[in-house]
DNA sequence: GTTGAAATTGAATCCAATTTCAACTATGCT
DNA sequence: AGCATAGTTGAAATTGGATTCAATTTCAAC
Protein backbone atom coordinates (compact mmCIF):
# COMPACT_ATOMS: atom_id res chain seq x y z
CA UNK A 1 0.00 0.00 0.00
CA UNK A 2 2.66 2.36 0.70
CA UNK A 3 5.49 3.77 -0.69
CA UNK A 4 6.34 1.46 -3.34
CA UNK A 5 8.62 2.67 -5.71
CA UNK A 6 6.20 2.26 -9.32
CA UNK A 7 2.80 3.67 -8.72
CA UNK A 8 0.27 1.45 -8.11
CA UNK A 9 -1.91 1.28 -11.19
CA UNK A 10 -0.82 1.62 -14.61
CA UNK A 11 2.35 3.59 -15.52
CA UNK A 12 2.82 6.48 -13.46
CA UNK A 13 6.58 6.22 -11.82
CA UNK A 14 7.28 7.80 -8.74
CA UNK A 15 11.22 7.77 -8.66
CA UNK A 16 11.60 10.08 -4.65
CA UNK A 17 10.10 10.03 -1.81
CA UNK A 18 8.56 13.52 -2.14
CA UNK A 19 6.44 12.24 -5.44
CA UNK A 20 5.18 9.44 -3.08
CA UNK A 21 4.14 11.47 -0.41
CA UNK A 22 2.59 13.38 -3.09
CA UNK A 23 0.84 10.82 -4.22
CA UNK A 24 -0.46 9.25 -1.05
CA UNK A 25 -1.92 13.47 -0.16
CA UNK A 26 -4.15 12.95 -3.76
CA UNK A 27 -5.30 10.10 -2.04
CA UNK A 28 -6.38 10.85 1.04
CA UNK A 29 -7.45 14.13 -0.04
CA UNK A 30 -9.82 12.28 -2.66
CA UNK A 31 -10.82 9.86 0.02
CA UNK A 32 -12.08 12.88 2.03
CA UNK A 33 -14.00 14.62 -0.74
CA UNK A 34 -15.51 10.87 -1.67
CA UNK A 35 -16.55 10.85 1.50
CA UNK A 36 -18.53 14.31 1.55
CA UNK A 37 -19.48 14.42 -2.03
CA UNK A 38 -19.92 11.05 -3.77
CA UNK A 39 -17.90 9.52 -7.18
CA UNK A 40 -20.07 11.49 -9.45
CA UNK A 41 -19.94 15.00 -8.08
CA UNK A 42 -16.06 14.86 -7.37
CA UNK A 43 -14.19 16.87 -9.80
CA UNK A 44 -10.34 16.87 -10.13
CA UNK A 45 -10.36 20.19 -9.47
CA UNK A 46 -11.58 19.74 -5.64
CA UNK A 47 -9.07 16.72 -5.08
CA UNK A 48 -6.07 18.86 -5.97
CA UNK A 49 -7.67 21.93 -3.99
CA UNK A 50 -8.26 19.83 -0.74
CA UNK A 51 -4.80 18.34 -1.52
CA UNK A 52 -3.26 22.21 -1.29
CA UNK A 53 -1.30 21.57 -4.91
CA UNK A 54 -2.05 22.14 -8.46
CA UNK A 55 -4.89 20.96 -10.77
CA UNK A 56 -1.87 19.94 -12.99
CA UNK A 57 -0.05 17.34 -10.91
CA UNK A 58 -3.17 15.28 -10.96
CA UNK A 59 -2.09 14.04 -14.12
CA UNK A 60 1.33 13.02 -12.83
CA UNK A 61 -0.09 10.55 -10.74
CA UNK A 62 -2.95 9.12 -12.35
CA UNK A 63 -4.75 9.06 -15.27
CA UNK A 64 -8.45 9.95 -14.40
CA UNK A 65 -10.85 10.12 -11.49
CA UNK A 66 -11.80 6.52 -12.19
CA UNK A 67 -9.01 4.84 -11.44
CA UNK A 68 -8.26 7.16 -8.37
CA UNK A 69 -11.36 6.15 -6.68
CA UNK A 70 -10.81 2.96 -7.54
CA UNK A 71 -7.62 2.94 -5.57
CA UNK A 72 -8.60 4.48 -2.55
CA UNK A 73 -11.97 2.38 -2.32
CA UNK A 74 -9.56 -0.74 -2.58
CA UNK A 75 -7.18 1.06 0.01
CA UNK A 76 -10.35 1.25 1.71
CA UNK A 77 -11.88 -2.13 1.99
CA UNK A 78 -8.26 -3.92 2.67
CA UNK A 79 -8.39 -1.57 5.72
CA UNK A 80 -11.34 -3.07 6.56
CA UNK A 81 -10.78 -6.43 5.82
CA UNK A 82 -7.34 -6.42 7.82
CA UNK A 83 -9.93 -5.62 10.54
CA UNK A 84 -11.41 -8.82 10.00
CA UNK A 85 -8.84 -10.64 12.29
CA UNK A 86 -11.53 -9.66 14.59
CA UNK A 87 -13.12 -12.93 13.99
CA UNK A 88 -10.10 -14.43 15.83
CA UNK A 89 -11.74 -14.31 19.48
CA UNK A 90 -14.62 -16.07 18.67
CA UNK A 91 -15.17 -19.91 19.35
CA UNK A 92 -15.47 -22.39 16.29
CA UNK A 93 -18.45 -23.59 17.19
CA UNK A 94 -20.26 -19.99 17.93
CA UNK A 95 -22.00 -19.92 15.03
CA UNK A 96 -23.90 -16.67 16.47
CA UNK A 97 -20.61 -14.95 17.59
CA UNK A 98 -19.08 -15.45 14.31
CA UNK A 99 -22.16 -14.18 12.39
CA UNK A 100 -21.89 -11.09 14.91
CA UNK A 101 -18.40 -10.41 14.04
CA UNK A 102 -19.08 -10.69 10.90
CA UNK A 103 -21.84 -7.93 11.01
CA UNK A 104 -19.95 -5.70 13.26
CA UNK A 105 -17.23 -5.45 10.88
CA UNK A 106 -19.58 -4.51 7.96
CA UNK A 107 -21.68 -2.19 10.77
CA UNK A 108 -18.81 -0.27 11.71
CA UNK A 109 -17.89 0.20 7.75
CA UNK A 110 -21.23 1.84 7.34
CA UNK A 111 -20.90 3.61 10.51
CA UNK A 112 -17.86 5.36 10.46
CA UNK A 113 -17.29 5.57 6.36
CA UNK A 114 -20.73 5.82 4.68
CA UNK A 115 -19.95 8.16 2.16
CA UNK A 116 -17.21 5.54 1.12
CA UNK A 117 -19.53 2.82 1.12
CA UNK A 118 -22.20 4.60 -0.93
CA UNK A 119 -19.09 5.18 -3.49
CA UNK A 120 -18.60 1.33 -3.65
CA UNK A 121 -22.28 1.21 -4.45
CA UNK A 122 -21.25 4.20 -6.94
CA UNK A 123 -18.11 2.83 -8.47
CA UNK A 124 -19.64 -1.07 -8.77
CA UNK A 125 -22.50 0.58 -10.57
CA UNK A 126 -20.33 2.25 -12.72
CA UNK A 127 -17.37 -0.14 -13.39
CA UNK A 128 -18.47 -4.26 -14.51
CA UNK A 129 -14.92 -5.07 -13.40
CA UNK A 130 -14.74 -3.26 -10.14
CA UNK A 131 -18.31 -4.70 -9.20
CA UNK A 132 -17.34 -8.07 -10.06
CA UNK A 133 -14.44 -8.33 -7.89
CA UNK A 134 -16.55 -6.35 -4.81
CA UNK A 135 -18.78 -9.18 -5.19
CA UNK A 136 -16.17 -11.67 -5.20
CA UNK A 137 -14.73 -10.31 -2.52
CA UNK A 138 -18.70 -10.61 -0.96
CA UNK A 139 -19.20 -14.28 -2.48
CA UNK A 140 -15.16 -14.98 -0.42
CA UNK A 141 -16.73 -13.70 2.99
CA UNK A 142 -19.56 -16.43 2.59
CA UNK A 143 -17.71 -18.87 1.64
CA UNK A 144 -16.57 -20.02 4.80
CA UNK A 145 -20.63 -20.62 5.88
CA UNK A 146 -21.09 -22.10 2.60
CA UNK A 147 -18.65 -24.62 2.78
CA UNK A 148 -19.73 -25.30 6.05
CA UNK A 149 -23.25 -25.63 5.36
CA UNK A 150 -22.98 -29.71 4.19
CA UNK A 151 -21.68 -30.89 7.80
CA UNK A 152 -24.40 -28.32 9.59
CA UNK A 153 -26.91 -30.47 7.50
CA UNK A 154 -25.86 -33.45 7.16
CA UNK A 155 -29.50 -34.24 6.28
CA UNK A 156 -30.08 -31.36 3.46
CA UNK A 157 -29.39 -32.46 -0.19
CA UNK A 158 -28.29 -29.15 -1.23
CA UNK A 159 -26.14 -28.07 -3.77
CA UNK A 160 -23.43 -25.71 -3.30
CA UNK A 161 -24.74 -23.21 -5.20
CA UNK A 162 -27.83 -23.43 -3.74
CA UNK A 163 -26.14 -23.27 -0.70
CA UNK A 164 -24.74 -19.73 -2.32
CA UNK A 165 -28.10 -18.49 -2.99
CA UNK A 166 -29.44 -18.95 0.69
CA UNK A 167 -26.53 -17.42 2.43
CA UNK A 168 -26.34 -14.91 -0.45
CA UNK A 169 -29.73 -13.99 0.33
CA UNK A 170 -29.57 -13.66 4.18
CA UNK A 171 -26.35 -11.82 3.73
CA UNK A 172 -28.11 -9.27 1.23
CA UNK A 173 -30.39 -8.67 4.21
CA UNK A 174 -27.76 -6.33 5.98
CA UNK A 175 -26.71 -4.31 3.02
CA UNK A 176 -29.94 -2.97 1.76
CA UNK A 177 -31.06 -2.13 5.42
CA UNK A 178 -27.81 -0.46 6.26
CA UNK A 179 -27.47 1.72 3.35
CA UNK A 180 -30.78 3.38 3.99
CA UNK A 181 -30.23 3.85 7.82
CA UNK A 182 -26.43 4.79 7.18
CA UNK A 183 -25.97 6.54 3.60
CA UNK A 184 -29.26 7.97 3.33
CA UNK A 185 -30.54 8.29 7.10
CA UNK A 186 -33.98 7.17 6.20
CA UNK A 187 -36.77 8.77 8.33
CA UNK A 188 -38.47 5.88 9.11
CA UNK A 189 -35.39 3.58 10.41
CA UNK A 190 -34.34 6.68 12.29
CA UNK A 191 -37.68 7.42 14.08
CA UNK A 192 -36.74 6.05 17.11
CA UNK A 193 -32.72 6.18 18.21
CA UNK A 194 -30.72 2.46 16.85
CA UNK A 195 -27.86 1.86 18.48
CA UNK A 196 -25.18 0.33 16.91
CA UNK A 197 -24.53 -2.61 18.41
CA UNK A 198 -28.81 -3.28 18.19
CA UNK A 199 -28.30 -2.92 14.56
CA UNK A 200 -25.80 -5.88 14.33
CA UNK A 201 -27.52 -7.88 17.19
CA UNK A 202 -30.64 -7.35 14.90
CA UNK A 203 -28.89 -8.45 11.83
CA UNK A 204 -27.04 -11.32 13.16
CA UNK A 205 -30.29 -12.71 14.80
CA UNK A 206 -31.92 -12.57 11.43
CA UNK A 207 -29.74 -14.14 10.06
CA UNK A 208 -29.22 -17.26 12.31
CA UNK A 209 -32.87 -17.60 12.36
CA UNK A 210 -33.55 -18.25 8.84
CA UNK A 211 -30.74 -20.11 8.15
CA UNK A 212 -30.90 -22.31 11.66
CA UNK A 213 -34.60 -21.90 12.05
CA UNK A 214 -33.73 -21.06 15.56
CA UNK A 215 -33.50 -18.59 18.01
CA UNK A 216 -29.74 -17.95 18.96
CA UNK A 217 -29.25 -18.51 22.74
CA UNK A 218 -31.36 -16.09 24.79
CA UNK A 219 -27.66 -15.30 26.90
CA UNK A 220 -25.80 -13.91 23.98
CA UNK A 221 -28.27 -11.22 22.94
CA UNK A 222 -28.24 -7.87 24.94
CA UNK A 223 -30.43 -5.67 22.46
CA UNK A 224 -33.01 -7.64 21.11
CA UNK A 225 -34.95 -9.87 23.29
CA UNK A 226 -37.85 -8.71 21.54
CA UNK A 227 -36.95 -11.19 18.30
CA UNK A 228 -36.99 -14.82 20.18
CA UNK A 229 -40.94 -13.87 21.12
CA UNK A 230 -41.25 -13.54 17.29
CA UNK A 231 -42.50 -16.78 16.31
CA UNK A 232 -45.73 -18.65 14.79
CA UNK A 233 -48.27 -19.25 17.65
CA UNK A 234 -51.14 -21.79 17.41
CA UNK A 235 -52.42 -22.95 14.07
CA UNK A 236 -50.98 -21.28 10.98
CA UNK A 237 -54.65 -19.26 10.10
CA UNK A 238 -55.55 -15.93 10.49
CA UNK A 239 -58.43 -13.49 8.80
CA UNK A 240 -57.67 -10.19 9.14
CA UNK B 1 -50.27 9.18 -17.27
CA UNK B 2 -51.50 9.96 -20.87
CA UNK B 3 -52.34 13.08 -23.11
CA UNK B 4 -53.23 15.17 -20.17
CA UNK B 5 -52.76 18.76 -21.62
CA UNK B 6 -50.55 20.59 -19.02
CA UNK B 7 -47.14 18.95 -18.79
CA UNK B 8 -46.71 16.23 -16.19
CA UNK B 9 -43.71 18.20 -14.13
CA UNK B 10 -43.39 21.89 -14.53
CA UNK B 11 -44.40 23.89 -17.18
CA UNK B 12 -44.08 22.99 -20.91
CA UNK B 13 -47.05 23.53 -22.27
CA UNK B 14 -48.52 20.61 -24.85
CA UNK B 15 -51.52 22.42 -26.75
CA UNK B 16 -51.93 20.18 -29.56
CA UNK B 17 -52.41 16.08 -29.26
CA UNK B 18 -49.30 16.04 -31.72
CA UNK B 19 -47.51 17.53 -29.13
CA UNK B 20 -48.43 15.23 -26.45
CA UNK B 21 -47.69 12.13 -28.87
CA UNK B 22 -43.96 13.44 -28.96
CA UNK B 23 -43.78 14.04 -25.48
CA UNK B 24 -44.87 10.70 -25.33
CA UNK B 25 -42.53 9.40 -27.92
CA UNK B 26 -39.73 11.26 -26.07
CA UNK B 27 -40.67 9.38 -22.49
CA UNK B 28 -40.66 6.28 -24.35
CA UNK B 29 -37.56 6.40 -26.29
CA UNK B 30 -36.03 7.45 -23.21
CA UNK B 31 -37.22 4.71 -21.58
CA UNK B 32 -35.51 2.44 -23.97
CA UNK B 33 -32.32 4.43 -23.91
CA UNK B 34 -32.37 3.78 -19.85
CA UNK B 35 -33.00 0.30 -20.15
CA UNK B 36 -29.74 -0.67 -22.37
CA UNK B 37 -27.33 2.52 -21.28
CA UNK B 38 -28.06 3.45 -17.79
CA UNK B 39 -28.97 7.04 -16.76
CA UNK B 40 -25.21 8.25 -16.23
CA UNK B 41 -24.46 7.19 -19.81
CA UNK B 42 -27.46 8.79 -21.54
CA UNK B 43 -26.93 11.85 -23.84
CA UNK B 44 -30.19 14.44 -24.52
CA UNK B 45 -29.03 13.28 -28.35
CA UNK B 46 -29.22 9.67 -27.28
CA UNK B 47 -32.82 10.09 -26.63
CA UNK B 48 -33.76 11.94 -29.89
CA UNK B 49 -32.21 10.14 -32.00
CA UNK B 50 -34.03 7.02 -30.33
CA UNK B 51 -37.00 8.86 -30.99
CA UNK B 52 -36.09 10.16 -33.92
CA UNK B 53 -36.08 13.39 -33.56
CA UNK B 54 -34.27 16.79 -33.85
CA UNK B 55 -32.44 17.81 -30.63
CA UNK B 56 -34.23 21.44 -29.85
CA UNK B 57 -37.56 19.32 -29.78
CA UNK B 58 -35.93 17.78 -25.89
CA UNK B 59 -36.18 21.37 -24.43
CA UNK B 60 -39.55 21.88 -25.70
CA UNK B 61 -40.96 19.29 -23.63
CA UNK B 62 -38.27 18.91 -20.45
CA UNK B 63 -35.91 20.95 -18.88
CA UNK B 64 -33.19 18.28 -18.33
CA UNK B 65 -32.44 14.91 -18.25
CA UNK B 66 -33.26 14.09 -14.63
CA UNK B 67 -36.40 15.35 -15.05
CA UNK B 68 -37.32 13.10 -17.85
CA UNK B 69 -35.78 9.98 -16.29
CA UNK B 70 -37.86 10.64 -13.14
CA UNK B 71 -40.91 10.74 -15.42
CA UNK B 72 -40.23 7.52 -16.73
CA UNK B 73 -39.17 5.76 -13.31
CA UNK B 74 -42.56 7.11 -12.06
CA UNK B 75 -44.65 5.48 -14.60
CA UNK B 76 -42.41 2.22 -14.76
CA UNK B 77 -42.98 2.15 -10.57
CA UNK B 78 -46.87 2.71 -11.31
CA UNK B 79 -47.44 0.62 -13.80
CA UNK B 80 -45.23 -2.52 -11.37
CA UNK B 81 -47.71 -1.67 -8.82
CA UNK B 82 -50.64 -1.35 -10.82
CA UNK B 83 -50.25 -5.03 -10.99
CA UNK B 84 -49.68 -5.30 -7.36
CA UNK B 85 -53.68 -6.36 -7.72
CA UNK B 86 -51.67 -9.87 -8.12
CA UNK B 87 -52.11 -10.41 -4.11
CA UNK B 88 -55.70 -10.35 -4.95
CA UNK B 89 -56.21 -14.17 -5.82
CA UNK B 90 -54.64 -15.24 -2.63
CA UNK B 91 -55.87 -16.12 0.50
CA UNK B 92 -55.93 -13.55 3.66
CA UNK B 93 -54.88 -15.83 5.78
CA UNK B 94 -52.07 -17.70 3.44
CA UNK B 95 -49.32 -15.84 4.68
CA UNK B 96 -46.49 -17.17 2.30
CA UNK B 97 -48.54 -17.05 -0.72
CA UNK B 98 -48.88 -13.29 0.28
CA UNK B 99 -45.30 -12.96 0.92
CA UNK B 100 -45.07 -14.83 -2.78
CA UNK B 101 -46.79 -12.84 -4.40
CA UNK B 102 -45.35 -9.87 -3.69
CA UNK B 103 -41.79 -11.71 -3.85
CA UNK B 104 -43.55 -12.81 -7.49
CA UNK B 105 -44.01 -8.48 -8.38
CA UNK B 106 -40.44 -7.55 -7.61
CA UNK B 107 -38.94 -10.78 -8.94
CA UNK B 108 -40.88 -10.02 -12.51
CA UNK B 109 -39.87 -6.52 -12.41
CA UNK B 110 -35.83 -7.38 -12.31
CA UNK B 111 -36.28 -10.13 -15.11
CA UNK B 112 -38.09 -7.75 -17.16
CA UNK B 113 -36.69 -4.76 -16.94
CA UNK B 114 -33.26 -4.72 -15.54
CA UNK B 115 -31.97 -1.54 -16.92
CA UNK B 116 -35.00 0.36 -15.06
CA UNK B 117 -34.41 -1.58 -11.73
CA UNK B 118 -30.99 -0.36 -12.27
CA UNK B 119 -31.98 3.16 -12.62
CA UNK B 120 -34.10 3.41 -9.88
CA UNK B 121 -30.87 2.80 -8.12
CA UNK B 122 -29.08 5.42 -10.18
CA UNK B 123 -31.41 8.02 -9.71
CA UNK B 124 -32.28 7.24 -5.79
CA UNK B 125 -27.97 8.11 -5.47
CA UNK B 126 -28.51 10.89 -7.25
CA UNK B 127 -31.69 12.34 -6.05
CA UNK B 128 -32.48 12.50 -2.18
CA UNK B 129 -36.30 13.38 -2.83
CA UNK B 130 -36.51 10.90 -5.46
CA UNK B 131 -34.58 8.40 -2.79
CA UNK B 132 -36.70 9.35 -0.27
CA UNK B 133 -40.14 8.10 -2.23
CA UNK B 134 -38.35 4.96 -3.33
CA UNK B 135 -37.77 4.38 0.21
CA UNK B 136 -41.79 5.82 1.60
CA UNK B 137 -43.07 2.87 -0.82
CA UNK B 138 -41.04 0.27 -0.09
CA UNK B 139 -41.72 1.10 3.82
CA UNK B 140 -45.37 1.10 2.81
CA UNK B 141 -45.46 -1.65 1.16
CA UNK B 142 -43.77 -3.73 3.98
CA UNK B 143 -46.96 -1.69 5.84
CA UNK B 144 -49.15 -4.37 5.75
CA UNK B 145 -46.97 -6.93 7.50
CA UNK B 146 -46.12 -4.31 9.90
CA UNK B 147 -49.28 -3.66 11.15
CA UNK B 148 -50.25 -6.41 11.16
CA UNK B 149 -47.62 -8.40 13.39
CA UNK B 150 -49.37 -7.52 16.97
CA UNK B 151 -51.74 -9.87 16.45
CA UNK B 152 -49.48 -12.25 14.89
CA UNK B 153 -47.24 -12.29 17.57
CA UNK B 154 -49.46 -11.24 20.49
CA UNK B 155 -46.56 -12.49 23.40
CA UNK B 156 -44.11 -10.16 21.47
CA UNK B 157 -43.27 -6.75 23.32
CA UNK B 158 -42.37 -5.78 19.53
CA UNK B 159 -42.55 -2.13 19.14
CA UNK B 160 -43.81 -0.55 15.24
CA UNK B 161 -40.48 0.24 14.79
CA UNK B 162 -38.56 -2.76 15.63
CA UNK B 163 -41.01 -4.63 13.34
CA UNK B 164 -39.82 -2.13 10.84
CA UNK B 165 -36.27 -3.14 11.26
CA UNK B 166 -37.40 -6.45 10.64
CA UNK B 167 -39.54 -5.99 8.15
CA UNK B 168 -37.18 -4.00 6.42
CA UNK B 169 -34.13 -6.16 6.97
CA UNK B 170 -36.08 -9.38 5.36
CA UNK B 171 -37.16 -7.60 2.77
CA UNK B 172 -33.94 -6.51 1.93
CA UNK B 173 -32.19 -9.62 1.34
CA UNK B 174 -34.24 -10.06 -1.90
CA UNK B 175 -33.32 -6.68 -2.95
CA UNK B 176 -29.33 -7.31 -2.95
CA UNK B 177 -29.57 -10.98 -4.35
CA UNK B 178 -31.91 -9.98 -7.05
CA UNK B 179 -29.34 -6.53 -8.26
CA UNK B 180 -27.08 -9.19 -8.41
CA UNK B 181 -28.69 -11.84 -10.00
CA UNK B 182 -30.44 -9.88 -12.77
CA UNK B 183 -29.02 -6.54 -13.17
CA UNK B 184 -25.44 -7.71 -12.75
CA UNK B 185 -25.83 -11.08 -13.72
CA UNK B 186 -22.97 -12.06 -11.16
CA UNK B 187 -21.14 -15.56 -12.58
CA UNK B 188 -21.15 -17.63 -8.91
CA UNK B 189 -25.09 -16.78 -8.99
CA UNK B 190 -25.48 -17.53 -12.73
CA UNK B 191 -23.43 -21.28 -12.12
CA UNK B 192 -26.33 -23.01 -12.58
CA UNK B 193 -29.85 -22.20 -13.59
CA UNK B 194 -31.85 -20.81 -11.74
CA UNK B 195 -36.00 -20.20 -12.94
CA UNK B 196 -37.53 -16.97 -11.94
CA UNK B 197 -39.78 -19.72 -10.05
CA UNK B 198 -37.59 -21.23 -8.17
CA UNK B 199 -35.94 -17.69 -7.51
CA UNK B 200 -39.49 -15.99 -6.11
CA UNK B 201 -39.86 -19.16 -3.97
CA UNK B 202 -36.78 -19.43 -2.24
CA UNK B 203 -36.91 -15.54 -1.25
CA UNK B 204 -40.59 -16.07 0.12
CA UNK B 205 -39.14 -18.76 2.20
CA UNK B 206 -36.41 -17.21 3.58
CA UNK B 207 -38.59 -14.71 4.60
CA UNK B 208 -41.15 -16.98 6.15
CA UNK B 209 -38.44 -18.49 7.71
CA UNK B 210 -36.94 -15.25 9.20
CA UNK B 211 -40.30 -13.90 10.36
CA UNK B 212 -42.22 -17.28 11.91
CA UNK B 213 -39.45 -19.20 12.68
CA UNK B 214 -40.72 -22.04 10.58
CA UNK B 215 -40.51 -23.08 6.99
CA UNK B 216 -43.81 -22.80 5.12
CA UNK B 217 -45.87 -25.85 4.47
CA UNK B 218 -44.30 -28.08 2.49
CA UNK B 219 -46.93 -28.71 -0.02
CA UNK B 220 -46.70 -25.31 -1.16
CA UNK B 221 -43.07 -26.06 -2.28
CA UNK B 222 -42.47 -26.40 -6.26
CA UNK B 223 -38.59 -25.91 -6.19
CA UNK B 224 -36.97 -25.49 -2.78
CA UNK B 225 -37.77 -28.41 -0.91
CA UNK B 226 -34.04 -28.74 0.14
CA UNK B 227 -34.44 -25.71 1.91
CA UNK B 228 -36.78 -27.27 4.52
CA UNK B 229 -33.99 -29.54 5.51
CA UNK B 230 -32.15 -26.39 6.61
CA UNK B 231 -32.56 -26.66 10.24
CA UNK B 232 -30.47 -27.12 13.31
CA UNK B 233 -29.63 -31.09 13.67
CA UNK B 234 -28.29 -31.92 16.90
CA UNK B 235 -26.76 -29.50 20.01
CA UNK B 236 -25.25 -26.02 18.13
CA UNK B 237 -22.09 -27.19 18.78
CA UNK B 238 -19.39 -28.06 15.80
CA UNK B 239 -15.36 -27.79 15.42
CA UNK B 240 -14.22 -27.10 12.43
C1' DG C 1 -56.72 29.22 -48.85
C1' DT C 2 -55.23 32.30 -45.36
C1' DT C 3 -53.72 33.04 -40.91
C1' DG C 4 -51.44 32.47 -36.51
C1' DA C 5 -50.14 29.50 -32.97
C1' DA C 6 -47.70 25.16 -32.06
C1' DA C 7 -44.40 22.01 -33.29
C1' DT C 8 -40.00 21.03 -35.19
C1' DT C 9 -35.41 21.62 -36.97
C1' DG C 10 -30.26 21.65 -36.56
C1' DA C 11 -26.46 24.60 -36.72
C1' DA C 12 -24.31 28.05 -33.73
C1' DT C 13 -23.15 29.04 -29.19
C1' DC C 14 -21.95 28.33 -24.68
C1' DC C 15 -19.91 26.18 -20.73
C1' DA C 16 -17.88 23.39 -17.24
C1' DA C 17 -14.55 20.44 -16.78
C1' DT C 18 -10.59 17.90 -18.49
C1' DT C 19 -6.16 17.79 -20.45
C1' DT C 20 -1.83 19.62 -22.00
C1' DC C 21 2.47 21.79 -21.51
C1' DA C 22 6.23 25.11 -21.26
C1' DA C 23 8.24 27.27 -17.48
C1' DC C 24 9.74 26.88 -12.86
C1' DT C 25 11.39 24.87 -8.42
C1' DA C 26 13.24 21.32 -5.43
C1' DT C 27 16.20 17.52 -4.66
C1' DG C 28 19.94 14.13 -4.92
C1' DC C 29 24.38 13.25 -6.65
C1' DT C 30 29.20 13.99 -7.56
C1' DA D 1 28.58 24.49 -6.63
C1' DG D 2 26.74 22.56 -10.66
C1' DC D 3 24.14 19.39 -13.15
C1' DA D 4 20.43 16.27 -14.06
C1' DT D 5 16.29 14.50 -12.97
C1' DA D 6 11.85 14.65 -10.47
C1' DG D 7 8.29 17.25 -8.93
C1' DT D 8 5.20 21.21 -9.38
C1' DT D 9 2.76 25.07 -11.30
C1' DG D 10 -1.25 27.41 -13.53
C1' DA D 11 -2.81 29.33 -17.48
C1' DA D 12 -4.15 28.06 -22.26
C1' DA D 13 -6.18 24.72 -25.35
C1' DT D 14 -9.37 21.22 -25.97
C1' DT D 15 -13.34 18.50 -25.28
C1' DG D 16 -17.93 16.69 -24.94
C1' DG D 17 -22.08 17.82 -24.41
C1' DA D 18 -25.94 21.03 -23.05
C1' DT D 19 -28.47 24.93 -24.48
C1' DT D 20 -30.26 28.47 -27.49
C1' DC D 21 -32.79 30.25 -31.21
C1' DA D 22 -33.93 32.01 -35.85
C1' DA D 23 -35.88 29.73 -39.50
C1' DT D 24 -39.18 26.30 -41.23
C1' DT D 25 -43.05 23.24 -41.24
C1' DT D 26 -47.49 21.58 -39.59
C1' DC D 27 -51.99 22.16 -38.27
C1' DA D 28 -56.55 23.81 -36.72
C1' DA D 29 -59.65 27.43 -37.12
C1' DC D 30 -62.05 30.51 -39.77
Amino acid sequence: MSANRAAAAGDFPVRRAKGAQAREKLKLAAGRVLERSGYHAMRITDVTAEAGVATGLFYHYFSDLKSLTIEVLQDFIAQAQDLEKIEQGVARSDWFGRIKAHNTLVVNSYAKRPGLMRCLLQMADEDAEFAAAIRASFVQSLQWLVERMPRLFPDASCTPHQALLVVYSLAGSGETLLRDFFINQDAALHSQPVSKEELIELLAVMFYRGLFLQNPPTEQLNHTHYLVQLQWQPAPDETT
